[in-house]
DNA sequence: GAAGATGTGTAACAGTTGTTACACTTTAGA
DNA sequence: TCTAAAGTGTAACAACTGTTACACATCTTC
């Protein structure tokens, strides 16, 4: 889910994305540090490509306060959803956290590059494709609400065989999950205290599994 | 988000439809209440409409109970992300719930469509577009931990001028948030004993307003 | 193989939310 | 206008999770 994927295109030297962006008559905009690339509300009439540096996004604040909602590090399309959408305009502030590249291609040019370029078509659709995956996963995960669900839900996407491998340790288990890192082990102790799991990888008691789940 | 809004075509009769899904080479399939549309697992290689019917989503149940997830109603596409997607299988099973007519179109044939029919090409998009939209909201919010934060997000999207409008009311909040009813009342009347909001809509401290994200 | 780093198990307590129940207010319809 | 339905406020208690702290295990590196 890189700036290669959607564009289509290897790794590429500086000079060869530059006359890549010249082919797609891309616009390079430079801004320094703390510098609005974009503004909440503004439109997205091009796709916004960092190439460089990273930036961070930010919720308005009338009066001083600043609200952090995520960092962004180059190489990757900034909003590149929002530009065929209804509403297309930012959600958020889009803020320059170091010195940073930005290659505006105009929607127009986009949609050039989609109907006569397959690569670039299959990689943006791809891209836009596992995006929507991920948000999907994530919202599913983030949708149960007691942490011996998402803990079973996560467990039976990967079992196999009753088997199952958690592949992240608790600490990061805690943060995909959004919760704290004892909890996991509570969680995960209780689940083997009652025989549904065992703490060396077998499931127990399928149903059981699935039933964290609803509730 | 509807089948006319994804296929280009605005409201047309069911013969209409025969016949334009018949342009697009599609594939009509009728399925029997409980018969399997697709299992998890399959492979999406095809753009699969529900013209007629519903469907609700399961995950399999090895040994005996079923674990419901999602129902979709007609017209709707059914896996459109999943199309273009690097894995691009089933997430779950996919039964039908009453008498169901699904057309499959081929991959290439909506890619053809795609790169010769600009109307066909931009509902596409935009569909898709528009449900990155709602996933990435949907999930922004669910990721914020306590209530009186979701209701501060809420409520923040919605300002204006200081004011703001919930237009839900408290039940459809709860659900909205997933969360328990009485706890937005005591959440929401919370926040106004701290002079933050005030009951008939107004914003008295935006910054405290923020900070409930965060915390 | 000793030492620090990393990972895990666990406990006590605080904080938040869910559950249930009920009173009250407002709205919509007869 | 009266009534039923829908919406809201609130309380007591249960359940779950977070916080903090520490013990112990395992792994890595010199």
């Amino acid at each position: 889910m890189n700036l290669e994927q959607c564009l289509g295109c290897g790794k590429i030297s500086k000079k060869e994305r530059e006359e890549y962006f010249n082919s797609l008559d891309a616009i390079i905009k430079n801004y320094k540090k703390g510098d609005y690339i974009a503004r909440q509300g503004d439109m997205v009439d091009y796709l916004y490509i960092l190439s460089e540096g990273s930036v961070k996004t930010e919720m308005i604040t009338e009066s001083g306060g600043i609200l952090g909602v995520e960092t962004i590090v180059a190489p990757r399309p900034l909003a590149p959803a929002f530009l065929f959408a209804d509403n297309n305009r930012f959600p958020v502030d889009v803020i320059a956290s170091k010195e940073c590249e930005v290659a505006l291609i105009s929607k127009e040019s986009v949609m050039k590059q989609l109907s006569t370029n397959e690569s670039f078509f299959k990689s943006y659709m791809a891209f836009n494709a596992n995006r929507t995956h991920f948000l999907s996963e994530r919202l599913q995960l983030l949708s149960i609400k007691t942490i011996k669900g998402k803990l079973a839900y996560y467990i039976l996407q990967r079992a196999k065989n009753g088997l199952f491998d958690l592949e992240l340790n608790q600490k990061e288990l805690a943060e995909y999950f959004g919760v704290a890192r004892p909890s996991i082990a509570r969680s995960f102790s209780e689940m083997v205290e009652e025989e549904v799991i065992t703490s060396d990888g077998k499931i127990l008691n399928n149903d059981k599994l699935k039933n964290y789940i609803l509730s």
